[in-house]
DNA sequence: ATAACGGTTGAACAACTATTCAACTATAGG
DNA sequence: CCTATAGTTGAATAGTTGTTCAACCGTTAT
């Protein structure tokens, strides 16, 4: 978390001159599952159809009908996309008669969102 | 940002008769502009050789070759992942002689990473 | 100059992903 | 029972994406 600037000119020749800095590197990442997961979890947000259902379910549940008429989108691209929502556990859902009920499970992912807008909006 | 439990079973058919549910719903989707800004920073998060080279160049400014050697993979395969982040403002760089080094552009950043990891972790 | 190293780049290829289409299940109503 | 609607699913297709490979540019040192 230091981030500090650098004053002076290192020597990459061989990496052996500075190992130790590639060692800190190493220190810095997460086991390669975590770094999956967190690759994984990011994934699923990067796709603007399932970020457009996630808005669409933030004020009430949806069934799956009207989340496709609210993004203009068929029933089928929708329910794929759901089943990737559901996968991930960023929704729920619960069956009522012929209808699904989708919303959102998780407050901390409306945050991680809402952090990325600010950040976009610079 | 209510998100509050759903009582009784609407009806989907034809969709006029909750058109208002779907207004509701359009009027919480960012603009598709936005939406797809949205989408495309979380898809450069989304990938676990970016999100390594963030993490190893956290602690202090690297060179691409380091860069390299710490994530075991080669400088042209790093690279075209560092034009992605540079292209996408995550990184900032500076050349010193033969070398350039790269570090984060934006503490924002860290901060979304960092969220989303205490999310992995449930 | 020329050689060596750090870094970038474009093309090619393989792997992956999102939407469409058609078939299917299940529930509700006549 | 039969039909219509809500939703899911698998296969197919088109588009995207990440790594490799080879060639290239710039700087440093001999």
């Amino acid at each position: 978390m230091t981030g500090k600037a650098h004053e002076h000119i290192p020597e990459c020749e061989a990496h052996e001159e500075h190992g130790d800095l590639i060692a800190k590197g190493r220190e810095l990442l997460p086991d390669t599952t975590r770094l999956y997961d967190l690759s994984d979890f990011f994934k699923v947000l990067g796709d603007s159809t399932r970020l457009g259902i996630l808005f669409a379910i933030d004020g009430a549940p949806m069934c799956v009908c009207d989340i496709a008429a609210t993004l203009s989108m068929t029933k089928s691209a929708v329910s794929h996309q759901l089943k990737v929502l559901r996968q991930n556990r960023l929704v729920k859902y619960r069956k009522f008669g012929k209808n699904v009920f989708y919303e959102l499970s998780d407050d901390h992912v409306r945050d991680i969102i809402e952090k990325a807008l600010e950040h976009i909006e610079e």
